[in-house]
DNA sequence: GTCTATAGGATGATAGAC
DNA sequence: GTCTATCATCCTATAGAC
């Protein structure tokens, strides 16, 4: 039985808000409402509004990194790598998709020390991205296009993914991840 | 000799800026700083900030409108269909890659009328995008997965073009589409 | 067509009482 | 832990001089 803090009470009230309208719309007054509080309440708990951003943002980034880290290490064909990416990519959207609307366009709002943070897992996680798509061209399982342009096929599906979710309804997650490999890797014809 | 007028000058300087920083961060005062000029001054050649932002999506939306209804009335099948529609995307993404930005993140900032205007359109879009894929899958030219899975798929990918302009750099414009192309409708294996 | 001055309101954040 | 009161700053937009 989990008691949910104040503090991550404001985070889930605040991710949600920033799905609908975003970081920079969205007030501080307009958090402390929905919470049915006033907005002085709400320091109490949290420094500042840059500080919820960044709660948000940090924490879905830190599962995309392990998540990652754990698909390169294992002992596994390029392909399938890509499909356990995919994979990931649907577990983590599923579960924190009103975080990843902050995450994907309001991370250039973070105070910069995080945004250093930030950045560097983003790089990091593209480059082993690339590496994966990389070794299954040199392998002969993947074909040889630019490596670019299947890099950012796939990576801009996947980080899209949450904006889809409201239409997804009633599609069960493991018909959608089949669909999704499915799609992403063999194509459509 | 094309000369611009000053009103076009302010969408073209003020859509810079929303694709670097977004629409809400963006203030008068910095449309009018990056123009050396005063922000009072800006209301002598526009009714205010909303007006820039509608004048910046609506007609790119109006591009896209006008290529989908070209594409929908050739006479051609499925699969070549999805293909004029990928390489429309590629050039209204090479044209105009800034204002993308304001039209894919700050649409709901739009006045109302503008606002239902839009999203009429881009219903409207995906609703002729839907049918040329579901008819490619009665005809069996295209595999049989729900048809939004494949739907969602490329629409993000082009949707999301615009942010790879940059990294793009010298990568030929013909060899992109072809690229995009062959990995959105054949996959990468 | 641009300026200065300013209205009128929203914003993030703090101080201090309860 | 929440409140009221308030500050300092920013915002969009207008009025009127040049």
């Amino acid at each position: 039985m989990k008691t949910i803090s104040r503090k991550e009470e404001i985070i889930l009230v605040a991710s949600r808000l920033f799905y609908e309208k975003g970081y920079k719309t969205v007030s501080m007054r307009d958090i402390a409402t929905a919470m049915n509080i006033k907005a002085a309440s709400l320091y109490n708990h949290i420094r500042g509004k840059q500080e919820i951003l960044s709660e948000i943002i940090l924490k879905v980034a830190k599962e995309f990194t392990v998540g990652m880290e754990k698909v390169v290490s294992e002992n596994s064909s390029a392909i399938e790598k890509v499909e356990k990416v995919i994979e990931m990519h649907v577990d983590i959207t599923v579960n924190y998709s009103e975080a990843l609307a902050a995450l994907n366009n309001d991370w250039m709002h973070l105070e910069p020390s995080d945004l250093s943070a930030f950045v560097k897992m983003r790089e990091d996680y593209e480059e082993n991205f690339r590496k994966i798509i990389k070794q299954g061209i040199e392998t002969g399982k993947i074909k040889s296009y630019h490596p670019e342009v299947i890099l950012f096929s796939i990576l801009s599906t996947l980080r899209t993914l949450y904006l889809w979710q409201q239409k997804r309804g009633k599609v069960d997650v493991n018909i959608l991840k089949k669909d999704m490999v499915s799609v992403l890797i063999n194509g459509i014809v």
